[in-house]
DNA sequence: AATCATAAAATTGTATACAATCATTGTGGT
DNA sequence: ACCACAATGATTGTATACAATTTTATGATT
């Protein structure tokens, strides 16, 4: 049998608060407290410190001096560069991905697709998006250049929080189409067709989103809360 | 007067390395021993260990498990991935800065490349590396795009890394020229010329790094060193 | 002399202790 | 009722202590 893992690292940890996050479980401004989770993970501040620190690098949260750390809420303008990131990225990466296609990992995209698909039937939207972000990943792995491919995964892990911001009401997570049509091309090592599909794809995602300047910012709560029991 | 600082926070610590890094004052596979850098700054290892992870996290540094952080030696196939990546977002990059480029911001990039061409004159490699970057770290913050400027940034800094392991032997690091012509399309706004001339510029700097994989890797010393009595 | 085993020293990994800072609540004054 | 301010509690920041591991040194054996 596989030999019983006892110990866990800071690396560790904030993989499972990443995923976490991408799931949705734990929202944009939550506070992430250290004596929280290293009673959760059953180890000492030390290494849960360690691990919002990665977290915090890869802008995943935010630590504000002697205040913690919380799940970042990034901006309306991060969320648009973010976007246009990914719209730089992904698309030349998926061409570079489908040169290098193989049935092996044909095999292991169209997995995902299901899995995808089955946690969206039992209504899981929380792991349904985090298996659409490792769909793309793997996309960029395929590409066979690491670099790029943590960049990206990175502009992915942000985007889930984005997503939880700005999400318009009644939006589809993703077409179910788009990741089967951008297998597909893949598949056939169709290069010039799975950067074009992926681009659409990413502008199919923005366009599920609401990323107009808010037009006020009610600084009183007063405001909106007033008149609560008339 | 300025207040007198008192403290150094983990992140100026890991800048502090960072910046002898990109000025090649240690070079890669040089160990950055934590008790030793602790005397250095006057702080305990946690502060230390700290900066060193977030430079592990930028791939500056290696840390090896119980054996300690290592300034990093990035492999050819790395090289090639990271100038790669740098074509990718450098020129776009450079093509919005010159739509945004302001007069204040002309000459700021113009003291970067006095300095540079002071620090040549001085024969003060390391500090004219580091100004190389900073220049086009400066033109990555003009287009205004945080997320792919902090992408760029990384890379440019792990590009010093690069020079230091690969560069061809009388090479020069940069023509004089480059940056005086990319700064002229900037201040003319002059998006296209700019994107062309960072394309090229790029090139340049590649051509001036021997990429190629090694011939063959001795694995027995005996066999390069034997008979050397003969 | 070279090799291996063992012991000592040095270094990293983790936990804990203490200091500094912030948030909250309570108190008194206006 | 409202604000200022002080005390308290909770939380983060840093240093230190101890455990685990690696590296170096030592010495016996072939």
């Amino acid at each position: 049998m596989p030999a019983l893992k006892t110990t866990i690292t800071a690396l560790e940890i904030g993989k499972a608060i990443a995923k976490a996050i991408h799931e949705h479980k734990v929202l944009p401004g939550t506070k992430l407290g250290e004596d929280e989770l290293s009673e959760i993970y059953g180890v000492s501040r030390t290494l849960v410190r360690s691990a919002l620190q990665g977290l915090s690098h890869e802008q995943l949260v935010d630590i504000q001096p002697n205040r913690g750390a919380f799940v970042s809420k990034p901006s309306l303008r991060e969320a648009r560069e973010i976007f246009e990131a990914r719209a730089l990225l992904e698309p030349r990466t998926a061409r570079s991905a489908a040169l290098r296609m193989t049935k092996e990992a044909a095999r292991r995209l169209q997995t995902h697709i299901d899995d995808e698909h089955e946690a969206l039937a039992q209504n899981d939207i929380g792991k349904a998006l985090w298996l659409s972000g490792v769909f793309h990943i793997e996309i960029s792995k395929l590409a066979d250049q690491a670099t790029i491919g943590r960049f990206i995964e990175s502009l992915i892990a942000r985007s889930s929080l984005i997503i939880a911001l700005y999400r318009k009401r009644d939006s589809a997570l993703c077409e179910k189409h788009a990741h089967h049509a951008l297998l597909e091309a893949l598949s056939q090592k169709d290069g010039a067709r799975a950067e074009e599909l992926m681009q659409s794809h990413l502008v199919d995602l923005v366009s599920a989103l609401d990323l107009r300047e808010k037009v006020s910012n009610p600084t009183k709560l007063k405001d909106v809360l007033g008149g609560w029991g008339a």
